[in-house]
RNA sequence: GCGCCCAUAGCUCAAUGGAUAGAGUAGCAGCCUUCGAAGCUGUUGGUGGAGGUUCAAUUCCUCCUGGGCGCACCA
């Protein structure tokens, strides 16, 4: 299998920089507007070649570059442009066999690209969503689930092994509440006893009216135990359905309540006693980043009742998962307003002797909805949820997956129910599923017509070529630049990357589209060229739409 | 009080310290007897403010303004 172009011409660079370059840092870009007719990828060479000389001017060190690049049936021409940048014009073949590669590989594409020297790691431990099972998903889970399935679907793509994994908080505080207010409801809502009362701390949401009536007659209100254990089942249930409207499944459900049985959580604490970084205090056992650092306050593991907190917990369950995982990064995805406990879990993984820097933490901003230009409340505790699933029924999952997908995590998200409800071109979702079908068009019409290009029964692939015009360039070189896309998805572990790419593929095609006929250019070899061409495109939107797990219809 | 995130075109958002800051949508002017006008072509329009580091700052640092969030023997 021939390497993928960009591939190729990475290494030729890195060859020609005298292993001054690593491929990891060579980045490559679509040039500017203004270059566009005499280059098709731009590498910010001089600089890197500037920085690692320690001095030198970026433009006279990428000339030189250039120089060492040898002769390459890749390249048509190669440039240099102030203040320091290398711009190569391919060749027409490096498009014909990009062609190739995608029609080839299918769904698979891109295979054989060097990801991992890339930077992409081997694996990845993926934990995300994690929702208690007191409740409901709410809109707000919605958005660090979508990432998460989103970013497993392209790290798989790319070869690496990833576990997606969900923590699941059955055992504590929260599920005594739970069970506390449940028992209430029953009382309420089975018993005719309206006096009984959810607990102030308690959940009051209308859901547990509807759980409550659900359950087995003859329950004694006073065993609140039971009624948490009825409760999280029912509740784990509803979320595991929620996650499914969402297209999102785990590998792993991981369950806290393991934790304690097996004696890990009493475990690390052992191992942080022998180790120095506890303290005790009040009555209580502190974690104490002793000689780790000197800002972070210290935090109860163990309290003065005799009950381990969910610090402790969470302690065990990365050990746990870091045993689980060999290599590769160990990743949660939380809500940003968890961004204090960031330092101390990070402080406390270090303390166990776990490596650290494999600990890595997505910090998803805040999603606000709104209708009509209002916000809607979202407070789970208080029980106004706008689940997920009631916004996919009033905007579709397609839509709502593109948004959440398109927008960095450290960003604050608006979600506009209004918009998104939309099936106008307002909503850039549609731009793309309607280039996709528009391909899927001319494939229709190409059998109902009855067209056949004598180049189709040769050879795959061998017989065919490319008029060498702007826009055609410009959809071939979008087309090259799917593998940049993926990987700045896959590095800065956010889809918006790709969104953003397809959004611009889309477009790219839309304006080839118009201009480009195919079944009715009377030229076959050019028609068979633009066939072709036009096939790859729907195959990379395809393949990018699947990866944000959105839909790809034939017909709209 | 301490800390985290954000501020880019009228609106929703891009831009690993590098070229003349890009898209979608809205506005304006055009384009349907020709594979899907849910589209295309042209055009208007932008880095919150003040300093600093750098050959180079939307990007890094300091301060300010504005918005969101966090500082538990809850999870």
């Amino acid at each position: 299998m021939k390497p993928h172009a960009l591939d190729e011409l990475r290494r030729l660079i890195v060859r020609a920089g005298e292993n001054r370059l690593s491929l990891p840092e060579i980045m490559a870009e679509i040039p500017p507007e203004f270059l566009r007719r005499e280059s098709d990828v731009a590498v910010a060479a001089g600089f890197l070649l500037a920085k690692k000389n320690k001095g030198g001017k970026p433009l006279d060190l990428v000339g030189r570059l250039l120089e060492n690049i040898p002769p390459s049936p890749l390249i048509e021409k190669g440039s240099v442009h102030p203040p320091g940048y290398l711009n190569l014009k391919l060749s027409s073949g490096a498009f014909l066999e990009l062609i190739d590669q995608i029609l080839t590989q299918g769904d698979q594409y891109p295979q054989n690209f060097p990801w991992q020297t890339l930077g992409v790691p081997d694996q990845v431990l993926l934990e995300f969503c994690s929702a208690n099972p007191t409740g409901p998903l709410h809109f707000g889970h919605a958005r660090g689930s979508v990432l998460g399935d989103t970013l497993a679907r392209i790290w798989r793509h790319l070869g690496v092994k990833v576990t997606t994994e969900h923590y699941i908080n059955d055992i504590g505080t929260q599920i005594e509440r739970l069970g506390a207010s449940l028992s209430a409801r029953y009382q309420q809502e089975v018993l005719g006893r309206p006096e009984a009362a959810v607990p102030q701390d308690g959940y009051h949401g209308d859901y547990l009216k509807t759980l409550a009536k659900k359950l087995p007659s003859g329950l004694d209100p006073a065993d609140t135990k039971k009624f948490a254990e009825l409760g999280k089942e029912e509740l784990l249930g509803l979320i595991k359905g929620q996650l499914k409207e969402l297209g999102i499944r785990f590998d792993l459900w991981s369950p806290e309540s393991a934790l304690h049985e097996n004696g890990k959580v009493t475990g690390i604490i052992e191992d942080l006693k022998r180790k120095g970084y506890v303290a005790e205090k009040d009555g209580a056992l502190w974690f104490t980043a002793k000689g780790l650092s000197e800002e972070d306050k210290e935090r109860v593991l163990k309290r003065s009742d005799g009950r381990t907190t969910y610090f402790a917990s969470d302690l065990a369950y990365h050990q746990d998962k870091f045993s689980r995982a060999p290599s590769g990064p160990v990743i949660n995805i939380w809500g940003a307003d968890h961004h204090g406990y960031v330092p101390r879990m990070k402080l406390g993984i270090e303390a166990l002797g776990l490596e650290a820097k494999r600990f890595e933490v997505i910090l998803v901003q805040m999603v606000r909805l709104f209708r009509a230009g209002q916000p809607v409340t979202l407070s789970k505790r208080a029980g106004e949820t706008m689940t997920p699933g009631e916004i996919i029924e009033e905007v579709g999952l397609d839509a709502l997956r593109f948004f959440l997908n398109a927008r960095s995590p450290n960003a604050q998200l608006d979600f506009d129910l209004d918009l998104a409800k939309k099936t106008t071109p307002e909503n850039p979702v549609y731009l793309i599923q309607y280039a996709h079908a528009r391909i899927c068009s001319i494939e229709r019409e190409k059998a109902t017509r009855g067209v056949s290009w004598p180049q189709e029964k040769l050879v795959p692939g061998s017989n065919f070529s490319l008029e060498n015009d702007p826009k055609t360039r410009e959809l071939a070189v979008s087309l090259l630049f799917f593998s940049e896309a993926l990987l700045a998805s896959a590095l800065r572990r956010s889809p918006h990357h790709l969104a953003s790419y397809l959004i611009d593929l889309a477009r790219t095609f839309n304006g080839y589209y118009e201009t480009h006929p195919v079944l009715a250019e009377s030229s076959q070899e050019l028609a068979f060229g633009r066939f072709r061409l036009c096939l790859a495109a729907k195959q990379i939107l395809a393949t990018g739409l699947n990866l944000l797990g959105v839909s790809h219809p034939e017909r709209m």
